[in-house]
DNA sequence: TTTCCCACCCCCCATTTGGGGGATGGCCCC
DNA sequence: GGGGCCATCCCCCAAATGGGGGGTGGGAAA
């Protein structure tokens, strides 16, 4: 009863056999498939043996593992995935976690720590690695939001003051601009980011669609 | 040069000594201060040394770490600090990520787990229990908007209507409701939860403050 | 040189928003 | 019956917002 149902989608056959050689090692492990792709591990899945974790690579051909997550998601609701990719970029860890991840693992981490992560994700935990949970704190801190291209210095700026929360003339005030130059700068950023006011710059900022 | 200043603050005797004790053997690490309260900690700051990493208790007595926090990082903004607590409640890791701490450990955590938090945190990376980690990642999906406590069946609808970037007039259509009536329903969640308008509403979910 | 982006400022105007009032009726509980 | 919360709607008003329009000057690129 405490072993633990894992399966593994990864299409790099070095790096299949690597880790389901190693994982089927681990005492408490039982790994009930292992597949190539996204769409051969949605077919396969066995009713009988649903995993309780699945370690699933981004980088997959045909339906990448960030689309392939809601539907995993769907099927196997109680499963945790766990997503190791080389990736790092803020975007994809974003969406990776918005759609259901239980963890994020850089490709490097080492063996032992992926099997620690898997162990840590089924009983009721997350697992991060150090590069990304840094990239994951930096969404909480004030100030610190994340800069989308495209924009000038200043309103890189003024976006930020934005995601703080700030009003026009609070923005001013912390820049030391005119309200009016603060105001072109506002629509600028608009125009720029494709919203339409600061309420679905921070809404749809909150959902990572930006 | 590789070298890692290393800072304890920690109320408790015991817990201080089993960590000194430990972190002291540990090649690379260099303890430079251990203090018994956060009012100490500040006080003997020595301008020479700087600690690099700051092992940071939030249950200290007088200044609490989550007070602490905010005069740390003014000090040492170049340091990062690592929150070390018995409590895992959403309050209080949020406030201490959105107030800069770089890692979130909780008491129970190895010590030689911690020693492998202090590095990964100082290369540059970020540690999170995997519980708290859990926590964390929770904010992150879509389904799981947060429902404040104390609010009316109507006011949740209202709230999330809100929290998904929706103008008065467009929460009326989706529930059905005259426009006055949403006005009524958004003045009461603002008053309910504590926020001048839904910028404060949406600003502050996005960093955990709600 | 001309053109383009940037940073800075100004004005107008319709709409939305927040903050105050109220009112009505329903329901539950003491 | 009174007091409480809830849901529904109404009104007023000052401020902020967004969407337009305009300008100036500078510096870099073409």
């Amino acid at each position: 009863m405490n072993s633990l149902n894992l399966s593994i989608v990864e299409d790099d056959p070095e790096v299949r056999w690597l880790l389901s050689d190693y994982l089927r090692r681990q005492p408490g492990l039982n790994l009930v498939l292992v597949c190539e792709s996204a769409e051969a591990f949605l077919a396969e899945l066995p009713d009988a043996l649903p995993p309780a974790v699945v370690l699933l690579d981004l980088g997959l051909p045909g339906m990448s593992g960030l689309e392939a997550l809601p539907f995993i998601k769907q099927r196997l609701p109680q499963a945790d995935v766990l997503v190791q990719t080389m990736f790092e970029d803020p975007d994809r860890i974003y969406l990776a976690l918005s759609r259901g991840a239980s963890g994020y693992l850089l490709k490097s981490t080492p063996l032992a720590q992926v099997a620690q992560a898997i162990r840590e994700v089924a009983s009721g935990g997350s697992s991060l690695s150090p590069v990304v949970a840094r990239r994951v704190l930096a969404h909480f801190k004030p100030g610190s939001a994340q800069h989308p291209a495209g924009l000038s210095p200043r309103e890189q700026q003024v976006f930020e003051a934005l995601m703080d929360g700030l009003a026009d003339k609070e923005v001013a005030q912390r820049l030391g601009l005119g309200l009016e130059t603060v105001r072109s700068h506002v629509k600028n950023v608009y125009h720029k980011l494709h919203v339409s006011g600061r309420i679905e710059l921070l809404s749809r900022t909150a959902r990572g669609q930006l």
